[in-house]
DNA sequence: GTCTATAGCTTGATAGAC
DNA sequence: GTCTATCAAGCTATAGAC
């Protein structure tokens, strides 16, 4: 047993980045390969189930992200506007201020398995519930919160798609600076 | 020269389709003989650039449809209302009621063409300019107009993606019918 | 744990019969 | 204009040396 080249965690990342760079079926184990610096033969060492098991372990992997990064700072303690403060910085991190696509839109085209795809309908739905309650913190009615919530989120997957498309990442620049705004009840 | 099996613009809806369900890279050849009827040998006398001339001319032809769906039905001379009447059952057919993805989104993944990306972004460009126009008929001043249009689309793209991820156009419904309110100037 | 080498299949694309 | 047959290159995946 040698020791790795990369320790499991920066190893998802660089795939990770593959992923959302390409998407599920032009992330070939060439791009892979490149990207991680290991043969397309080391990868299945560390992944058994081949390309799969990768997509399957970065949703996985950026789920966790978001239960760290997200989930469980609108449930900690911390005043509401420091969480909004904490939240935003982590989004305008984890898309690369626009410039890196959302693995929920990549990785859900035609990817014909399963439990990648149940996996990111339950990763979005966490989502979803979680920005519910920091729109309830933030004044909105439980029924006002899930719309408030589903809002947010869909501003950012749109504005997502259009930096992309635009070659210009102002829309979602201004997407995560909307937040607070985005979420806040109705006065 | 024998008689085509398929007119053209029959074809490339049925190419469309596979372009919109599957993305780029995943639309293969195969998938689009079947879903074609032609075999692949065909399309290639069809399209001699093969792969990105079918995904330019695909582009092309959605563009050519928003024109006349879209762009021209909001320079004509109907009543406001009728004219976002007109464009919100297009657009709902078009996506096939939140179950079919936007063009934009599947095919602006690490596409490498520069004039399939250079389509893309000036076709993104000319439906933000039409709907801006929409939105200044709708009580919006100049600079507001085209917030208020890139608001419309962020939202249709935002819900396309979270309508495919959790299977349920809800969202995508939704935002069709606010297309008015998200249209309209502030009062 | 990583590598080289390779199997077996699918891909995009071409040649030529009808 | 469509087809069958075929090509070279790419793909995912595996075997086995170190």
């Amino acid at each position: 047993m040698r020791t790795p080249a990369m320790d499991n965690q920066a190893l998802l990342s660089c795939i990770e980045k593959v992923f959302r760079l390409h998407g599920y079926e032009a992330a070939s184990l060439t791009l892979i390969s490149q990207a991680t610096g290991l043969e397309r033969a080391s990868l299945y060492h560390r992944f058994p189930g081949g390309k799969v098991e990768m997509a399957l372990s970065v949703a996985n992997q950026v789920f966790l992200s978001f239960q760290t990064n997200v989930f469980e700072v609108i449930d900690s303690a911390q005043k509401t506007e420091e969480k909004l403060a904490a939240i935003q910085a982590f989004l305008l991190r984890f898309y690369e201020e626009g410039r890196l696509s959302c693995l929920l839109d990549t990785m859900s085209l035609s990817t014909q398995d399963q439990s990648l795809n149940t996996g990111l309908k339950q990763s979005l739905e966490a989502w979803i519930a979680a920005f519910s309650r920091l729109a309830t913190e933030l004044g909105c009615s439980p029924k006002e919160a899930e719309a408030k919530a589903l809002g947010a989120i869909v501003n950012m997957q749109g504005t997502l798609v259009v930096s992309r498309v635009l070659k210009d990442n102002t829309a979602f620049l201004a997407s995560i600076s909307d937040l607070g705004r985005l979420l806040r009840g109705a006065h």
